[in-house]
Order: C-alpha cells, then structure tokens, then sequence
DNA sequence: TGCCATGTTAATGC
DNA sequence: TGCATTAACATGGC
C-alpha cells in the first residue's frame, strides 16, 4: 500500500481534509499498539490506548481528534504534523499506531510543534466552528470585541480554525483591512466578513487545502488550493481586483497580505 | 551565518 | 478583564 502524506501549515481547510481522508482508512480498527518516538509529542502513556477502538475521525477548529470508543486522541498539528496510513518511518516520525488489520498510522511532524493526547472530550476553549456559526451570530460577537481584525480572527478563542494564510484570504475577500477595529464594523459588514470566510473555506476545502511546501505525495495527494490564493505571499504582484500592488505588512509577528485599495483601513 | 516561516502558550504591562 | 506586545519553542530553507 503506497504512502499518503497530507500537509502543511494546517488550519481548517487541511485538517479537514486529514480527517476525511483518515476516515475511510482507520473508523472501526482497535488499536493494537503504540508508540511515541518522541519526548515531546505526548505526555501520555501509550499502553493506555492499546485495545481502544477508533470509531471516526473529526475535524475539531485546526484540530484532528480520533474519536475512540472511550475518549479522544486529540491530534495538534502545529506547523507541519501530518497524519499517514502507512508510511514508511523516517527521521521526522514521532508517533506510531499500529492497528488490528495490520495497517499503520503514524504522525510525522518536522519541527515538533504538533502533539498528541488522550482526552475525555473536545476542548470547551475554543470558539465557534466559522462553518457552523451563523451570521448573525458572528456579527453579534465581532462588535463585541475591541481588537483589531487579524489578530481577533487568529485567536482560537474568538474563532477557531483560521491561520494566517486564511486570515489573509478572508480579508481580501471581504474587503476589509487587517487592522480595522471589529468593534466598528457595521453590521452588513460584519456578516459579509462571515459569509467570505465560509465561502473561503469551502473552496479551500474542495481543493483538498493549500500546499505551500514540505511534503510532497507521491500519488498527486497534495493540495490545490495555494494555487488559487489572491493575497497570501502575492506581496508586490498585481491585485486581481483592481491591478494595485499587492501589500505586505507584519502583525503580531505574522507576515499580513493586502491590496491598499480594495482593503481601505 | 543568520534570519525567515509558522501555531500556541506564557509572561508582562497597561 | 481584555487587549497589545514580545518571546519562546523547532528546524529546514534561503
């Protein structure tokens, strides 16, 4: 069975992915054994998972969780996780479950900002899913904040899934610049800003996420959607819009992406 | 060589 | 309390 690789930078459109992928490839299989190949991927005892069964797999935010038939296998991808069925291990191989019908499922990650662990339920610490809240909603809680935009739509605790790369693209989308204030938004505005993060997301999600590096699959199972960003890592290319020079600017120590003229502050 | 990219958390200050 | 700011973490790529 060839290799499959998911990748990279993950938020909600390639954790999405990875779970639906996953799905089809590990729901019903018990957990024989396994193991961490790394001091920092897990705190947790590994013996504890043996003879547990994976009943699916969800997205949760950015987040991977295998739903087990007691509890969760809470999977953060931090920067470049990814999830394999049946990889072969290598140097970045940090987790390995093997699985009743001899499959195997590993978590690679190169720099070590993923981790996995064993819980009880999904986190209560996040905010809303943006394709599961309504635009009222949304509008409601955005007023109700005093920061501004891009820092408030990184924040896993006012929305969860969003990263920097759709961040960038949401804006862009709504016409909005990443340092306007949120509690200033009109309500239209607000909600037109909920309706192009949906619509994002559904793109991203249909082009199976963005792959802007790293691994690459050897049977073409990689991401199409960096393909059709319009601002992320455009700096200094014509907006597709309007033709103006694409704008590159940092806030909270996060390259920003923007055209000065379709996103007035 | 040294800096960049990134998600998350923590620390500090207002 | 909430918000802004900065640093830390890891490491391949440039």
């Amino acid at each position: 069975m060839a290799a499959t690789y998911w990748s990279t930078l993950p938020e909600l459109p390639e954790a999405e992915t990875i779970a639906r992928s996953l799905r089809s490839a590990v729901s019903g299989r018990t957990i024989v054994t396994v193991a961490f190949l790394a001091k920092r991927v897990s705190q947790d005892d590994p013996a504890r998972l043996a003879g547990r069964t994976i009943r699916t797999v969800v997205r949760h935010g950015k987040q991977v969780m295998l739903e087990l038939d007691r509890g969760f296998v809470h999977v953060k991808l931090g920067m470049t996780g990814a999830l394999l069925v049946n990889a072969v291990a290598g140097a970045y191989t940090r987790a390995v479950f093997d699985l009743d019908d001899g499959s195997r499922l590993s978590f690679d990650d190169i720099r070590q900002f993923g981790s996995l662990s064993l819980i009880d339920a999904p986190p209560a610490t996040l905010g809303p899913d943006p394709l599961e809240i309504d635009a009222v909603a949304f509008a409601a809680r955005l007023r109700a904040r005093r920061g501004k935009l891009k820092p408030l739509l990184l924040n896993q605790s006012f929305l969860r899934g969003l990263g920097n790369i759709y961040v960038d693209e949401a804006l862009f989308r709504a016409g909005l610049h990443p340092l306007a204030a949120a509690e200033r938004l009109k309500p239209a505005r607000a909600e037109g800003l909920h309706a192009a993060i949906a619509e994002l997301l559904t793109d991203a999600i249909a082009h199976r996420g963005s792959s802007i590096s790293d691994y690459v699959d050897a049977a073409g199972e990689r991401g199409s959607f960096q393909n059709l960003h319009r601002v992320y890592g455009k700096e200094g290319q014509p907006c597709v819009n309007c033709g103006e020079h694409i704008r590159r600017i940092v806030v909270v120590q996060r390259g920003t992406h923007f055209c000065p003229h379709c996103q007035r502050r």
